[in-house]
DNA sequence: TCAGGAATGTACATTAGTGTCAATTAAATG
DNA sequence: CATTTAATTGACACTAATGTACATTCCTGA
């Protein structure tokens, strides 16, 4: 039976997995340019060159990156917006999951992303491109729900870009914070009052009690 | 009479504004890393080492980009939004000028530093001082017009989120586009229907007919 | 017109990063 | 236990950046 081949598993201290979560640190707290070979290395003290032995070059080690963020933040944040909600208010507190689990959305990841992508066009084309796609499954929920087209695609965006603009804020309130807001941003981009039966079922899924 | 020290007005090639203008556009189409000695010397046919003439080091160079930011974009925001207006809706369409105005706020100068941010703590504390003068500015504008505290603290997030998430989304839409929507982030944003004088007005102002 | 300061350039020393290669070590396997 | 394979390493060659020292050029005003 083939061992495991994440991590240090195997006798050996290094492995692809192990320098790519140094990277990712690294590009969260510091950004892109801070994702160099010889510091990694420090970090995990380990030399240097033994890097090349999993991955070609930093390019390769970038892309990793890339695709990692792509399948995590797009791919949940459209699972959610097309999840089962009776009312719209409650497809939008469904939505608000995102906004609240890290595990659901990285949003540190989301905006080390987006800063790289101010020096590179390939990733500001990935970025735009995941966009696109987010604020189109974002409309069609508010379509789903009667809004027409046009105010759909404005509430769409509005949303959206609340969310991207407090991921570039990198402010951190504590739970209860954003808790006490939820009724009235789902009122705002809803234009309906959320039911207490809906706020209570979303609380309870994250562990919060008024 | 002295000779104005602006540019290359004084027989010189070089100086201080010559410089910086060349590392606020590497700032803005590349990034904050992009901005260094040499490369710049390239881009001003200058040699590198002359740059040391004007400044005393890369600190310096940077340190007098953020200055400019500071002075451009929150200012005038702030007086943006403490302007006179009769009515929410209008106090809100005075704040748009900010998003359609280049002169007024530059977006994508704003972005570069929110991405500076990142690897820099003293640059993050900037920002987050920007950040709060600002979302105060406007909460107050809420409460000008009778929105009382709680409630004029979301919609005031709401609009400064939005705004902040559009300019990291680093889309340009045109023109007609936008005003296209600004109706519905009127009301979307202060409850309010815009007057059509209201908007025609806004619309002038901007060089835009209907 | 020429003295002196403002601006530029050349040469040097230093640092942090990149990637290659050949030698070596350590675990797994037969 | 010998061999193979996976992983590690140090030495080398290279590039792009930083900043300093000093000589040179060029404009300006006395």
């Amino acid at each position: 039976m083939p061992m495991e081949q994440t991590s240090n598993e195997s006798g050996w201290r290094g492995s692809p997995d192990l320098w790519l979560e140094a990277a990712y640190e690294s590009l969260l707290v510091s950004g892109v340019d801070a994702v160099k070979i010889m510091p990694l290395a420090k970090k995990l003290n380990l030399s240097r060159t033994s890097f090349y032995w999993f991955f070609r070059d930093r390019e390769e080690l970038l892309d990793t990156l890339v695709s990692r963020w792509r399948e995590k933040n797009t791919g949940n944040l459209i699972k959610r917006a097309d999840a089962y909600a009776e009312t719209i208010a409650e497809a939008m507190l469904n939505v608000f999951d995102c906004w609240l689990d890290t595990e659901i959305f990285d949003a540190k990841f989301e905006f080390a992303v987006r800063s790289w992508a101010l020096q590179s066009p390939e990733i500001l084309a990935e970025v735009r491109q995941a966009d696109q796609q987010r604020l189109d499954t974002l409309a069609r929920m508010f379509v789903r729900f009667g809004e027409d087209e046009s105010r759909a695609d404005v509430r769409a965006r509005t949303i959206y870009l609340v969310q991207i603009g407090y991921i570039s804020m990198q402010t951190s309130e504590d739970i209860p914070v954003r808790m006490k807001r939820i009724p009235e941003y789902v009122e705002i981009f809803t234009g309906q009052t959320p039911e207490k039966r809906e706020l209570d079922r979303f609380y309870s899924r994250h562990g919060y009690a008024e």
